[in-house]
DNA sequence: GCTTAAAATGAAAACGGTTACATATTAATT
DNA sequence: AATTAATATGTAACCGTTTTCATTTTAAGC
């Protein structure tokens, strides 16, 4: 394999001249850089990148742990975090972590021992722990979807209260009063946001909240249908279903249709996320539209910014969201 | 940032004992490598691992290429790499690439740039150009999923000639004869393999093949829609459709719905790939299941066989697939 | 044409490890 | 105890770049 001295060699120039005419061509006379171009093609070279990297201090790799890539959602934010890495000259290091801590620790430890520039975490959960912290501070990380927001990281989310919020009140205005929630993993504070914003819609209609209507779930289309079918043989049935995320939902519909309720005459369903089946289901699904691309962006922007010392107070990012009302929902009756 | 100087000096001995405890600890005494641990501690050393890998020439990073991380099968493939690379040693690069030749191509370069030691394909495409090619031969690649089988690089496919088989005879024993095809894009060999297996069960069983019920798709839930909605307004509807992938089946029914068409009593759906929803769409999908996450673990460990030159021929693997029958496919009636 | 500033180039020292080779120490053999 | 082999450690070269600093060349100003 060539090496930058070959080329010098063959161009008749020094090492220097060739890392300039490669790294910042403006600075060597046209007459040189056409020599070392030249000589470049002739001998095939390719930097090595490992040694860039290594001697730059910079690997321009920004690790991204993804609690699951199966989530249709997070897919979608994978897509436009490579979008704007790419145009950044950066690259994405994905990790599917499975909410696992170990995994997530093994991956967080590409930052500290210098083979990632920088971190963008979509759980809510620190990676770092006491072995990898910088003698100059924290590690560069950047946290988006459903972030811990102690200020000390740049964050990117949504409003999840208010959005909750907006579902609750299209199903109230609706007619319904008795509201049925599935929800995510108690762990999660997007469950905890989410579950706020219900409460406020209620609380603003004067509706009591009632305990009984909560059920648990896990974001999975398995915990949906549990759910639904628990849902389906209560005495007094909610007439109205809010999900956590659309595979809840997804879920929740089906085990509707095997109990033989009809969605949305007997019940009807909300989703959150709007993935790309949700409009293709029986009925389509009404939900909460989240800019996915825009988030995954949003967050590799701040990262590199975070990277390139551009920014100095942790900021707060909130993406906007959108109520997608589909024919999962419906009027309250009897 | 300590490096291993800071520790040879706190510990007393020299850098390449530092080296070894840390590389080969037996070759080391036991007092020494107390002392070296202890130092390591000390100064809070963690090796620059970017420095490691450019001296010792292996990265232990593995780049895959994935048309859509979108695509729920994908994502369980993907899932069982990062098992499989994980208990290997090794990190997952994933790269999702739309199919776009170019980002392939991006990515291609960080192996013969010295970035990852080899690639795992899942696409039919060679993304290495003649710019990439390696003074000691190919550079290591294994193919999955879509394969181009051309003997150069390992291969791990699904007889899928013989999955797409198995499904038309299905569909033929319950009694249907005009028998429809929801294909994927015309450049995918999965989709002329698939083809030839559903013409050798109609041969089979004495069915004329009828161009005309072959309809275009791209793997999509939206083309899925557009073609059941063609189907659902023909003269002479076929009553079976076999698609050739869930999410085009998922669309498929969907449209079939808004025609007031029944599933599966007006007409049959078959899908391909038993993705987590067809368990969950109302009627449940009968699909071809494959083992997707074994996929992915075979993959890996056969690009870490060809890095350490255990392999001498490029072994093609076949794995098994599954047919099942859930409720959307039925009895042929009228 | 001479002086001075600016631009282009080169020599060599990093970067942080690994590793071949030389040397010192310990254990085994007689 | 002397000789030899095995084990442990140290010295220094090396991997392929980037980058500082010194030097040379070119351009500018008068």
């Amino acid at each position: 394999m060539a090496n930058i001295r070959d080329v010098a060699d063959s161009a008749g120039v020094s090492v220097a001249t060739v890392s300039r005419t490669l790294q910042q061509p403006e600075r060597v006379s046209p007459k040189t850089r056409n020599k070392v171009m030249a000589a470049v093609q002739a001998v095939g070279y390719k930097p090595n990148l490992m040694a860039v990297k290594f001697r730059s201090g910079k690997t321009h790799n920004l690790v991204v742990l993804v609690p699951t890539v199966a989530n249709v959602f997070f897919a979608r934010v994978i897509s436009g975090m490579q979008e704007a890495a790419a145009e950044l000259g950066y690259s994405i290091l994905l990790a599917n972590t499975l909410g696992n801590s170990e995994i997530e620790s093994h991956y967080a430890k590409m930052v500290s021992t210098s083979q990632a520039d920088g971190l963008i975490q979509l759980r809510a959960h620190n990676p770092f722990d006491a072995t990898m912290i910088n003698d100059n501070g924290l590690l560069p990380m950047v946290n988006a979807c459903e972030v811990i927001d102690d200020g000390q990281y740049p964050v990117v989310s949504l409003d999840n209260r208010a959005a909750a919020k907006a579902m609750t009140e299209h199903l109230i205005s609706l007619g319904h009063t008795r509201i049925a929630m599935i929800k995510g993993p108690n762990s999660s504070p997007l469950t905890q946001e989410r579950l706020v914003g219900y409460k406020d819609a209620l609380a603003q209609a004067n509706i009591a909240f009632d305990e009984s209507l909560l059920f648990p779930g896990d974001f999975s289309l398995q915990a949906g249908y549990n759910a639904g079918e628990t849902i389906s043989h209560l005495e007094s049935r909610p007439t109205a279903v809010f999900c956590e995320n659309d595979e809840t939902a997804i879920g929740a519909m089906q085990a509707f249709k095997q109990a033989n309720l009809h969605v949305p005459n007997d019940i009807s369903v909300a989703g959150f996320d709007d993935i790309a089946f949700s409009a293709f289901v029986d009925p389509p699904l009404t939900t909460i539209a989240q800019p996915a691309e825009e988030f995954g962006r949003t967050a590799v922007t701040l990262l590199v910014d975070l990277l390139n010392g551009k920014i100095r107070k942790a900021p707060k990012v909130i993406m906007p969201f959108e109520l997608i009302v589909r024919e999962s929902t419906g009027k309250a009756l009897g």
